[in-house]
DNA sequence: ACTTCCTTCCCCCAACTGGGGGAGAAGGTC
DNA sequence: GACCTTCTCCCCCAGTTGGGGGAAGGAAGT
């Protein structure tokens, strides 16, 4: 039997060292390496070509969904796990879009992940159920435009029309168009309540 | 030597069942229970009264934060060391508040941790200097009254301030006053932007 | 070539917003 | 009692907002 040959990807320290402890108890599975954020993962990932990335989401500077796609691109053949705290279901659609081969959530018992690993290395998909079930249920994030994003983060600034068109330097008449248009996707009625869907919906980063 | 009795509070089942295999390679170390909510933690502390719990602050029903009010109040000799991802310093500061004698974030190294532990197990606060440094840092989110954080409910909600005035059965002018004394709180010059600020301090929950 | 989407700009106008001023009543703190 | 905060209400008014309508160029996909 040869082993799996498993790299962590997680920013947290703690919660790092505890799975990897945890997976060295298993005897078909072993920890090839271990990275604290998206950029040290893809590095370890393409030199140390483990089976399997076990990948967090949220991590600083590249996040788990551009660390997965930018892994693949290069190693289409080393299979990503994610194991994220989010049940954001456009967190989950996005990394499967990416090339995920699996979602599991942090919640999770430690059996299901150990079970998704094996399922993973063996070319399965490894989807929990309440995971699949996360994203057919809440409606996927509208797109924004790149105009629409620009004026939604001016819009969190307290800017008004006149001040936005002034800082992108176009009429204010577009700059209404836009808000009108960013209404009409996210279902908002007002400027107000568009920042507040938009942070509700994870369109706005803190 | 006795060994220390922790209780692990945390409600990812992945994150705790790590946490709780690394502690156990401890000698000093014995961990006498798991809780995955608030509730259970409470509970689980005052029947067990272990000498330590290892608390997580975001937890569904009752969070970090009233549990360790909660197990404070019944039971004081009981050590509440905090183990969160979060770095708002609002979050750690109030649970120094409390009463946590000590808090660590999860992207401490385990080192950390099992040090943390040893210090507040001898009386000894463990706070990092990060943490220290966290709650330093950025000034606290300012409080709000009962009738602002209502009527900021109700801006996200993209409602006028006649709406809001018809739904709390007050005038508009009363309304107005509130929402001026909003902004100046918390620095905001337009409604739009207080809410922004308000998903940004941490004001308003999703 | 056609359609669709994004982008830019224009008009009119009722309604709302926010800044300025002031004021009274209730509750707690010193 | 004096003080502070909170909550309540009132005036005026310039500026902004959002709803309604329409128009036109360019890029991209079918």
């Amino acid at each position: 039997m040869t082993k799996h040959r498993i790299l962590v990807a997680d920013d947290h320290a703690i919660v790092r060292t505890g799975l990897v402890s945890l997976l060295e108890t298993e005897p078909d599975i072993d920890v090839v390496g271990e990275a604290c954020n998206g950029e040290t993962a893809i590095s370890m990932a393409l030199r140390l070509k483990p089976d399997i990335v076990i990948m967090d989401l949220m991590m600083p500077d590249v996040d788990g969904v551009a660390a997965t796609e930018r892994i693949l691109a290069a190693e289409p053949t080393i299979k990503v796990l994610v194991l994220t705290t989010s049940t954001v279901s456009d967190d989950l659609a996005r990394a499967l879009d990416a090339g995920a081969k699996g979602v599991i959530t942090k919640n999770a018992e430690y059996a299901k992940l150990v079970a998704a690993i094996r399922d993973v290395a063996t070319g399965k998909l490894a989807v929990s159920s309440e995971v699949r079930h996360l994203i057919d249920e809440d409606p996927p994030a509208p797109k924004l435009t790149a105009r629409q994003s620009d004026i939604l983060h001016s819009l969190t600034r307290g800017l008004s029309n006149p001040e936005i068109a002034k800082q992108f330097g176009i009429g204010r008449e577009s700059v209404k168009e836009h808000i009108d248009s960013l209404y009409a996707k996210i279902g908002a009625a007002n400027r107000t309540e568009a920042v507040a869907i938009a942070f509700r919906k994870h369109l706005l980063k803190f």
